[in-house]
RNA sequence: GGCGGGAUAGCUCAGCUGGUUAGAGCGCAUGAUUCAUAAUCAUGAGGUCCCCAGUUCAAUCCUGGGUCCCGCUACCA
């Protein structure tokens, strides 16, 4: 392996329109810092570099919302999510904003330096403009009525009753949001970064030369390479954001996803603003990208792309290693759900306690697959691994200290083979921990560091300190010093996975400036070394603790069913006149054949009887029905719908279906066999 | 439908380039112990390694087909 002088290591930046939960920190910042704390033990030159992603649509839209400022909104969620991750001993170098001077600078440069240089392709494109608001709408500021669900307030990219995704094209009626004007199709010209010209560059720096990278990371860029990279936009049509610096391109900002990733090294820059190159353009720094999965396709492809173009030495990462994504009591994690937990409020119900999540969420890391977050098993790994084998571990050495030696650590008088051989264990430990982490495999580092407290917990047992004492003082006092050398190995070993409790332990100890080197000796603390009473490093959680949890869980849930119920029968929509409802020609029609149409999951082919003709219309019905149940149905249709192709079939009209709460649709029928082209009105 | 990832003990997960009785932690059972936050230690029970076929002397691992779960993507008038 290359022998590097110092490392950079990023995490996902945040996005600033939400406080960060368990996902986050399972995910991204908890390894993330596991490694950075675990370099700076060894006494590695490691620069930890984050910070809040400011820009955006969703931001602007939350703006309006609350009837503020996209900089209100940012500036709230920095503040909150700064001081969730400083609260959880996530110690950035770093922690800066997308939204300051100097990323915009950076951002700017950037973007002028590939401009001036030809690196970007320029397109036009026919989008939706607000004519009163005189400016182009983001999908996001689109509402119509969904296609799917008949939902009136769903978004131009996504309707947020049925989860379908939209493009704006699809919504009926579409409004602005801004001025409620219908907006019309107007031409925009956009930059674009030919992710093409790149390709053969990544192939061999990544599938060839990176094939030690995680396998859900390999193979998504592998997908995307062998799928045919596109042109890809770095410019908007938005009013918050990094201006287009290009004369004639008012209106226009950076896309979020262009200046994202330049915001590692502008917050680097205003960090060490003399010194920051050296973390970016030497070949000797290795860096290394912590993310989630859904960001791979932007730090592997997108990011490096953009720093290709740019030259100037600019270095890649050494590893991206992305994390799957954690759930919650079986369901995926969801912001606007309020299915989450998150951090603030787990501080609030569990203070003092960030090390027992920290554990559990590495102990349980999504690091191969999807992985779920249940607070039994929360529950279980505090007590049981936590309370019952580490503090235990150091609370029996501790006490027997302080019962026989009056707390100084004792002479190592008559040592026995069982000493040795225990601690001559811990090397093998040590590495196992450290080629674990150097290979970003932490739950399996963590359990290799547990394991020491379990090796200590044996040898107590084993040599059973409470039962030589009444005869032996000199052996209980080698056994009690051999003890206290494990927990201070523990202290060290501990540090990167619960830098808070590794804390308690150390002053426990009283000891100070550890270092990673010392892990396997067998003399860390001198004997005659004073150690302070025992305190207990983790606490047993209740039940009822954990049922607290579970009910507001519960209760978020129970707020979810009630809102879609509401969300699904108040729709009211506005008032019509009868000239408006007399133009849809509904009728009665009977399938006559019906079949699945191919390669789709949702589309049924249907033939049917309108009385007037027998004609084809194509419905996305197949998940509710299937052919079979369709043929000799009586429906009723929209007939008049001005036809469309889908999926190469003319479909001419609609069928009239229901929405049920839970999201399925149902065929609306005659009570009775009609005949068919009846008109219904 | 396309692409990617996953499927191994009751639970959560390891298993490198195919090779003797498939592992760990938790949970469970039994025994030991009592210094310790009813904690610990030992022993044990538990697996058709998703299914079918193939390659091979040999398949949990490779190939083909299928099923189920997750993500991205297409489709929904």
């Amino acid at each position: 392996m290359k022998d590097y002088k110092r490392t950079l290591v990023t995490c996902a930046l945040p996005y600033a329109n939400g406080p960060v939960h368990i996902g986050h920190l399972a995910g991204v910042y908890v390894p993330a810092d596991i490694y950075v704390r675990y370099l700076r033990m060894r006494g590695k030159d490691v620069l930890f570099v984050c910070g809040s992603d400011e820009h955006g649509v969703p931001i602007t839209i939350k703006a309006r919302k609350e009837g503020c400022t996209p900089q209100d909104i940012v500036d709230r969620y920095h503040g909150i999510i700064k001081k969730a991750f400083s609260d959880f001993g996530i110690d950035f170098d770093i922690y800066s904003r997308t939204s300051s001077d100097i990323h915009s600078d950076t951002a700017t440069d950037f973007f002028k330096k590939l401009y001036d240089e030809g690196k970007f392709i320029t397109k036009e494109s026919e989008q939706y403009y607000d004519t009163e608001a005189k400016t182009f709408l983001a999908d996001r500021y689109i509402v119509g009525t969904c296609p799917k669900c008949g939902n009136e307030g769903a978004y131009g990219d996504q309707c947020e009753k049925c989860g379908c995704t939209l493009s704006p094209e699809e919504l009926i009626n579409p409004k602005s949001k801004l001025s409620g004007a219908e907006p019309i199709k107007k031409a925009t010209t956009h930059w674009y970064l030919p992710l093409q010209d790149y390709e053969l560059w990544l192939r061999e720096w990544i599938l060839e030369g990176h094939k030690e990278w995680k396998t859900n990371v390999y193979g998504q860029v592998k997908s995307w390479l062998d799928g045919g990279l596109q042109p890809r936009a770095v410019t908007r049509d938005l009013d918050w954001g990094v201006p287009v610096p290009i004369e004639g391109a008012e209106g226009k900002v950076l896309y979020v996803w262009f200046d994202a990733p330049i915001g590692y090294i502008s917050n680097t820059k205003e960090l060490l603003p003399n010194d920051w190159e050296k973390w970016w353009k030497s070949e000797d720094t290795k860096l290394v990208h912590f993310i989630g999965k859904d960001n791979i396709v932007f730090h592997c492809i997108v990011f490096p792309s953009i720093l290709k173009a740019y030259g100037d030495g600019f270095i890649l990462p050494e590893n991206v290693p992305a994390n799957e994504f954690l759930n919650l009591e079986g369901d995926k994690i969801s912001t606007s759900r309020n299915w989450a937990v998150w951090l603030h409020e787990y501080l609030k119900d569990f203070p003092q306690m960030q090390d027992v999540l920290r554990y559990v969420l590495t102990a349980n890391a999504p690091e191969t697959k999807d992985n779920d977050f249940t607070w039994k098993d929360f529950q279980t790994r505090n007590n049981s691994e936590l309370v019952a084998i580490y503090g235990n571990f150091v609370n029996r050495a501790v006490v027997l200290t302080h019962k026989n030696f009056e707390g100084k650590v004792p002479v190592n008088l008559k040592p026995e083979a069982i000493d040795a051989e225990t601690l001559n264990q811990i090397p093998a430990i040590r590495a196992a921990i450290e080629d674990n982490i150097e290979h970003y495999k932490f739950r399996e580092a963590l359990k290799e560091a547990i394991s020491l407290a379990r090796l200590g917990n044996k040898y107590i047992s084993d040599t059973e300190p409470w039962r030589v004492s009444k005869t032996d003082m000199d052996r209980t006092a080698s056994i009690l010093y051999t003890s206290l050398q494990i927990c201070a190995n523990l202290a060290i070993a501990m540090e990167p996975f619960l830098p808070f409790s590794a804390k308690k332990l150390t002053e426990m100890l009283c000891l100070e400036n550890l270092s990673w080197d010392q892990i396997g000796s067998g003399e860390i603390i001198p004997a005659g070394h004073q150690i302070a009473a025992a305190q207990l490093m983790f606490s047993k959680i209740e039940d009822a603790q954990i049922d607290v949890q579970l009910a507001k869980l519960a209760a978020s849930k129970a707020a979810n069913a009630e809102d879609v119920t509401a969300v699904t029968l108040d729709t009211a929509k506005a008032e019509c006149i009868f000239e408006d409802f007399e133009k849809m020609d509904i009728r009665t029609a009977t399938v006559l054949e019906a079949e699945r149409v191919p390669k789709t999951d949702k589309l049924l082919h249907l033939k049917i009887d309108t009385g007037l003709d027998k004609r084809e219309i194509v419905s996305g019905i197949a998940e509710y029905y299937s052919p079979e149940e369709m043929v000799g149905k009586q429906i009723c249709i929209l007939a008049n719908l001005k036809p469309r192709k889908i999926k190469g079939i003319e479909s001419k009209g609609m069928i009239l279906m229901a929405r049920q709460p839970d999201g399925k649709m149902r065929i609306v029928a005659p009570d009775e066999r009609l005949v068919n082209g009846a008109t219904i009105g």
